[in-house]
DNA sequence: TGGATTTAGTTAGCATTGCTAACTAAATTG
DNA sequence: CAATTTAGTTAGCAATGCTAACTAAATCCA
């Protein structure tokens, strides 16, 4: 009976945290598929929007930004680089560091990239009237707020 | 300035979709660091989870729920049966299909790792007033919805 | 009825993306 | 200046996705 209360409906603190939990889950396994025909994948995609829209800046710093360990970004930073999609210049106040720059093609590439799986969500929310829009807007807000 | 656009703030179809998709993946990245110490992993865990919450089922069944193909729920079954988390029986009424039950072991590890994330994001969510939470309540239920 | 197609499941093999351990080299600190 | 911290790499492993190719059972239809 106990573990049932978890999952009953409310806005209790776990109640709530159960169904954005899977409602995450579910959201991301739907996009995912719409990525394949892109060729770039979720990650590399990913950091490509940090460097687009956040701006230059080194890997350690990206890998902060994205929530992963120095190793797992660096590989995907050389994965970037062997694509054509960024590019590193040397810091010339820091000689460990190195700072990477988008490309025009990974501009590009992250433009169509993102279109896709945003345009997916977006034909979907289409259909949804405008205060249904509203509370997922403001929603995806306090989510970036918590964490 | 038209890409721009894209991240713009509002509520019209796209930029609601990019807000919702971005805080999606922050999401989810912030919880995966939660599932280290479980042992199980996040694809095995919400498997289980349909098993549990929604019923013994076949493979078949089940890659549908997840959203993934027949081979990778197949190896997900293997390895959730090699870990004592599931059973397999016969189909009585299908002779190429099998029936997946969760066991006592893999409804008490569910449990566990489940309570963890879900820890994790209640912790955070008591703190906000509970207007916000309906907020976040109703928008997983619009998700799942909409996908 | 019987051949063609669909559906359930497996195996094999590959790609992506996480991680830790162990290392080098530069910067910082006491 | 020695000790520590920080940036980055390499190597190797684990989890989880996929397609291709296959078997076997069920279903469809002419």
């Amino acid at each position: 009976m106990a573990e049932r209360a978890t999952l009953a409906a409310g806005t209790s603190p776990v109640a709530v945290a159960d169904r954005v939990h899977s409602a995450a889950i579910h959201l991301l396994r739907a996009v995912r598929r719409v990525d394949a025909g892109v060729g770039v994948g979720p990650a590399k995609l990913s950091a490509l929007s940090v460097l687009v829209f956040g701006g230059p800046r080194s890997i350690a710093a990206l890998a902060r930004a994205e929530q992963v360990r120095l190793p797992t970004m660096s590989r995907l930073v050389q994965a970037l680089e062997r694509d054509g999609l960024a590019t590193r210049t040397a810091d010339p106040a820091d000689r460990r560091a190195s700072r990477v720059h988008p490309t025009a093609l990974g501009r590009s590439v992250l433009r169509r990239g993102r279109a896709r799986r945003v345009e997916f969500l977006a034909r979907r929310l289409a259909s949804l009237p405008q205060a249904d829009r509203e509370v997922l807007s403001r929603a995806a807000e306090l989510i970036e707020g918590l964490i």
